[in-house]
DNA sequence: ATAAACTTACCAACCGGATGGTTATACTAT
DNA sequence: ATAGTATAACCATCCGGTTGGTAAGTTTAT
């Protein structure tokens, strides 16, 4: 009855797959590509993901695992000031930009960005993550509310949601810049801003 | 006068390409869509741009100076508020993408994040632009620091960048998302992080 | 237990269409 | 006459996707 799958060759072309859209868009990677890279042949790959469609699909869903995990793991509740929280988690990002020489930048956004207009079930699942992430940190915003470190002067979502485009637009310019100082610098801005609800 | 109709197509298949790479991105407009949408042949596309690179080049050219004079339109010296010379470049951005359905976005956003990685001449002119909306926002601010509308307690070049960081990111979500309302909470950041500077 | 039947994994060769780019040739205004 | 403009036809290459077939592993019937 079960029909056991190959699911170690298919996580393989997902990880390959997902480093090369990483780095050169989901247009300016091929089928072919993917094959050669994963170092299988195109009508093997074609076997696993029927259409260049199914494959971005899977490949965004493996990279969303991925990045929750990412996103939750600057949200841990501690002790410090949660200023500490949003300062690392810029940190992270400068610090990923840097290794990639400023090449990389998000995955979301860059396929936001691509793909947003071009296919809508993509659409839909990168609107879908983004909004999870803005409903983590805001989650995590109205906990540390709740636990006064904030005044409730301010709305805990629309201030995640701005804090992640700050983030999101400063590692647009740091891409075409080759220069991670926008990051640094938008990460000035986010935690000063977040001080004026400081109590 | 046959110089003058020589530009006047070239204009024209400008003007035509403009429009398209910025709806579907450099990558999913080709040279015989351009040719088409611009009513001329192929080959006399390549007549008058020899490689695709090179119209690309000349678009972001075109583009550049629109670019320009709308950032100039609303960095306007005057005896009001300078949050309103902010609010209203926000409002500006709210009410295109509404009228595109949140299809369109930021030309110089979309091709930052397709190309930077792709074609090194276009990253640099990218990288200028946005240096040159930077500075320009920047002198804006710098000469309302000097006429005593905020505190010299900010640097108005890194302030500058913040803004445009700002405006980039939620234009981003919000095209994922299709919905204004995330450059709206951007906008009321930004005017909000700027008030804890006036005087 | 084992052979047949079925499912999955793999592969070389191929297909139609699109792409960026070229060539040869003709028209047209000075 | 000739330089600039226009156009049809063409080309090599790449793309997403298919075909037809083999090998390997599982399930089922005897």
């Amino acid at each position: 009855m079960t029909k056991k799958q190959n699911l170690a060759v298919r996580e393989h072309i997902l990880s390959v797959a997902q480093q090369l859209i990483y780095e050169q868009g989901f247009k300016g990677v091929s089928m072919e590509n993917v094959a050669v890279a994963a170092k299988i042949k195109k009508a093997n790959l074609f076997h696993y993901y029927p259409t260049k469609e199914a494959l971005a699909l899977a490949v965004f869903d493996y990279a969303s695992d991925g990045f929750k995990q990412w996103i939750n793991s600057y949200l841990i509740d501690s002790s410090d000031s949660p200023l500490n929280n949003i300062s690392q988690m810029f940190d992270s990002v400068i610090l990923s930009m840097q290794e990639s020489h400023c090449k990389l930048g998000c995955f979301v956004g860059n396929l936001a960005q691509e793909l947003s207009n071009y296919n809508e079930n993509i659409r839909i699942k990168i609107s879908n993550l983004f909004s999870y992430w803005i409903e983590q940190l805001g989650n995590f915003l109205a906990l540390k509310q709740t636990q006064g470190h904030f005044h409730t002067s301010f709305n805990p979502n629309s201030t995640a949601e701005v804090i992640i485009s700050l983030l999101e637009g400063s590692l647009l310019i740091a891409k075409a810049k080759k220069d991670t100082q926008t990051i640094e610098n938008a990460k000035q801005m986010a935690l000063s801003y977040l001080k004026t609800f400081i109590i």
